[in-house]
DNA sequence: TCAATTTTGGATTACTCAGTCCAAAACCCA
DNA sequence: TGGGTTTTGGACTGAGTAATCCAAAATTGA
């Protein structure tokens, strides 16, 4: 029998098998944290990429044994895979975070599309693992096409609804279609990822951020 | 004594020696187009990408020899940066191409950002091979970078030569900074090109580039 | 035809890679 | 303490890689 340790970390299965009596011997437990063996990949994934990222790179970034991650992660593809969505649902979280309690929509908007110009030139360089993953690995890996398919409708749709507050506060024409808008709002940040990642200025990057919420407004 | 065929394709080196006698025998040519050679090896990198395309797939591509390959282009690595130079330079003959005689600088614009609802879904699928080199490689070969940042300079003059051209038709405000406006496009330009590889709908990215436009014309 | 030279591609080399095996260490419960 | 179980990491395997070697084929001028 094999465990999950991703659902065991979460402590589901571990507690009902433990109160049901199913383990007469605890075992030797894991001596690393799979979270933070996942961060270590992620990070080595993300400035790698899949074909460059040896499995002796991601050992030492993981700081695990061999053997360690076979057993819990399985092979390389679906490390990676996993790696993959754990960015996108990190990526997700840090847009929430930013939505909090700021009465201008707008504002949001300009702070999403002005993140290049608060980075370090190093975390421009990286760009989107999403990106990356897609130009590298869109046609030849499905799950990775899927993934970026789903996270593009999640955020959109949260751009949407961005754009239609901004509408009800004033800050944007009504005329304006909310979808396509999000759209363009949608384009302009993958844009802006790619063009900081090839070594735009940071004048650029926020002449840019700021020309495209001027423009938003200025739309009719 | 080695000689650069590439050179010797457009004719300067070997005539001068062919004229000078330097050649006391012709020995046997060259069986393929070095050209046409090239042209294969920069469909399956952009396919494949670099570490993605094997030797043996790059040979098959390009209808040579093993040897042959190695003779005529060096190594793997010196073929890649040479198919990525002759994509950026196809590229810009594309886009110096639609410049034409069009009275509307903005319809050129236009057709620049419209040209992912033109092409077929598995040409949108290769994305762009200079964003997926820079996303890929531009942290670890510094050609790469270094080629990014010299096609962006030129696209943004070319693209603010446009958006000067429509202030002076009257189809954009002269208030429009055209340095900050050509940037935007730029980015929308590259964004549009990530959302069609990553999978956007023909009427998605039609509907942002008239949006793109129509901001454009709103800006004032 | 022949000597000189180059192209060509199969065989080879040296190396790296992802993934497996296995024995020893580590840990838990009784 | 000691039996039972799992983790752990070094050694190993087999496939695949980029690049080299070399002998045969091809082509030229004389």
């Amino acid at each position: 029998m094999t465990f999950d340790y991703h659902y065991v970390s979460h402590g589901f299965i571990l507690d009902s098998l433990v109160q049901n009596n199913y383990f007469r011997f605890m075992a030797r437990p894991k001596e690393f944290d799979r979270d933070a063996a996942l961060a270590g990949a992620l990070q080595v994934f993300w400035a790698k990429g899949y074909e460059g990222a040896s499995t002796g790179d991601l050992l030492k970034g993981m700081k695990i044994g061999r053997q360690s991650m076979y057993d819990t992660f399985g092979d390389k593809q679906a490390l990676y895979l996993e790696c993959l969505h754990c960015y996108h649902k990190l990526d997700n979280k840090n847009f929430f975070d930013h939505l909090s309690d700021n009465p201008s929509p707008l504002e949001v908007l300009h702070g999403f599309l002005a993140i290049f110009t608060r980075r370090s030139e190093a975390e421009n360089a990286m760009g989107c693992m999403g990106i990356n993953a897609i130009t590298a690995y869109g046609q030849t890996k499905p799950e990775v096409k899927a993934l970026a398919l789903n996270t593009a409708a999640r955020v959109e749709a949260m751009l949407a609804r961005l754009i239609e507050a901004a509408q009800k506060t004033g800050e944007l024409a009504n005329s304006v279609d909310a979808d396509v808008a999000s759209s363009f709002v949608y384009a302009a940040l993958q844009g802006l990822t790619v063009r900081a990642q090839a070594g735009a200025s940071r004048g650029e990057l926020a002449d840019v951020a700021d020309f495209t919420i001027k423009a938003l407004k200025a739309m009719r």
